[in-house]
DNA sequence: TCTGGGGTCCTAGGACCC
DNA sequence: TCTGGGGTCCTAGGACCC
């Protein structure tokens, strides 16, 4: 596929923007500087939790996700603002556009953090240099502080730009991975989560390097394919490349909300549904896509969700549309407990576009040359759909930006290993 | 007073076809 | 008559991340 070929070394940085949103805020409110900040969604109500906090809260002991009521019990001059998530993705934009000053092999991964591959970087900077002087930028020229982690491959550079926080800037190489990876906790690690990690005790696997050594059997039966790549991950080894366009790609858009309380009100059921498939559709309008599934998630307790989804046979993107999908899915699958949560999302999502249309026509003709002669236009559209629309476009602008610089470069490719 | 809302990827079973 | 094995699609749920 289009796995760059990684004969030598490649150079990967991990740029993650510290506490993102309450910087964000302080770069707009320069009063904020140096305050205890937090962004917290509904202010008012029992979902309020916290979002993201500045440097000078944690300090209180605020964390992410904790409940507002609850951080301000730890710090009651504690700053809270309501996130203002256009503000976020301009900075969010300013911030990437800088980065591809550097490299077009950028990949934003989420709106505050994303890899470069500086490999075929040609410019006089050193590795190191680069990341200092974008770091230095990002906080000169839009007042936001980030950590770099640079290292062979995706997997180190994150881990790495997790080490030293905030503000950091941390090389990891191949050779130092028994020494500073390995002891530490496998929970740690981006990929465990407190279930992966629960059952990597049982084969009494606690730390990386345990990890790294294990046995591959177990891990396998543990953990399916996943265990096999967390091992190698372990190992240091991780060959995804950086990919620019991933991004673009949506695979879905959705929408969910909790309840002020939670309710068995029908009316309020359906008028919750349309309010979600309203805004739904308009994020689908404006990126210009069409979906082929919707889904309906119905959240009863806390720890009792369900999700029922419902495959179209033609693509819509209209409110009333939407709707009607999730309102069949309500009438078809609620139990008729009260209600906490829903959520409406369009999966399986195809662009809306002609000149797309237009591909597919000539990708529907390509394909046809190459089957059998016997097989029909019958045949085609059963593959195909009605439509001719084909799921899943992918690289649509990959064209190709330019000649790749010739210059041999100070750049040594294999410091890191 | 006790966890929001946005996503991605993987797995597994059943239906159906060959 | 009893029957295997492979592949795809659809649906639901789970783990994880920010």
């Amino acid at each position: 596929m289009n796995e760059k070929i990684t004969k030598g070394h490649r150079v990967i940085f991990h740029v993650d923007m510290n506490s993102f949103y309450a910087s964000v805020e302080m770069a707009y409110d320069p009063l904020l500087k140096g305050k205890p900040v937090a962004i917290a969604g509904n202010v008012e109500e029992r979902k309020g939790i916290i979002v993201t906090c500045s440097y000078e809260a944690r300090a209180f002991g605020v964390k992410t996700t904790m409940p507002l009521w609850e951080a301000r019990q730890k710090c009651p001059q504690l700053i809270v603002r309501k996130p203002n998530f256009d503000r976020y993705r301009k900075s969010s934009q300013a911030m990437f556009d800088l980065l591809r000053e550097y490299t077009d092999q950028v990949e934003p991964v989420s709106i505050d953090e994303g890899y470069m591959d500086v490999t075929d970087y040609a410019g006089p900077l050193t590795p190191l240099q680069i990341a200092e002087e974008i770091q230095l930028r990002l906080q000169k020229e839009l007042l936001l502080p980030c950590s770099i982690g640079i290292a062979p491959n995706k997997f180190l550079a994150k881990m790495a730009s997790d080490m030293k926080k905030p503000m950091g800037i941390t090389i990891l190489r191949k050779r130092e991975i028994e020494k500073i990876l390995w002891p530490m906790n496998v929970g740690e690690m981006h990929g465990v989560g407190a279930k992966t990690a629960e059952k990597l005790k049982t084969i009494s696997i606690t730390t990386i390097g345990e990890l790294a050594k294990g046995n591959d059997y177990q891990l396998k039966h543990l953990l399916g394919i996943n265990g096999e790549r967390l091992k190698k991950r372990a190992n240091g080894v991780d060959t995804r490349p950086v990919d620019p366009d991933s991004v673009s790609e949506f695979k879905s858009i959705g929408n969910s909300t909790t309840l002020p309380k939670d309710s068995e009100d029908e009316r309020l059921l359906e008028k919750t549904i349309e309010k979600l498939s309203s805004s739904v559709s308009a994020r689908m309008k404006r990126k210009s896509v069409l979906s082929h599934n919707i889904q309906l998630m119905i959240r009863y307790g806390i720890h009792h969700t369900v999700t029922r989804s419902r495959k179209l046979p033609n693509p819509i993107e209209g409110e009333s549309a939407i709707k009607a999908a999730a309102m069949f899915l309500l009438r078809k699958h609620w139990d008729g407990e009260p209600v906490r949560l829903l959520g409406v999302t369009a999966q399986e999502l195809v662009e809306k576009d002609d000149s797309v249309k237009q591909l597919d026509l000539f990708t529907f003709q390509e394909d046809a040359k190459k089957e059998p002669l016997h097989k029909t236009l019958q045949d085609l559209e059963d593959k195909f759909g009605k439509g001719i629309i084909k799921r899943g476009i992918k690289n649509k602008n990959t064209a190709d930006a330019g000649s790749k610089a010739k210059i041999t470069t100070s750049f040594q490719k294999d410091f890191l290993e």
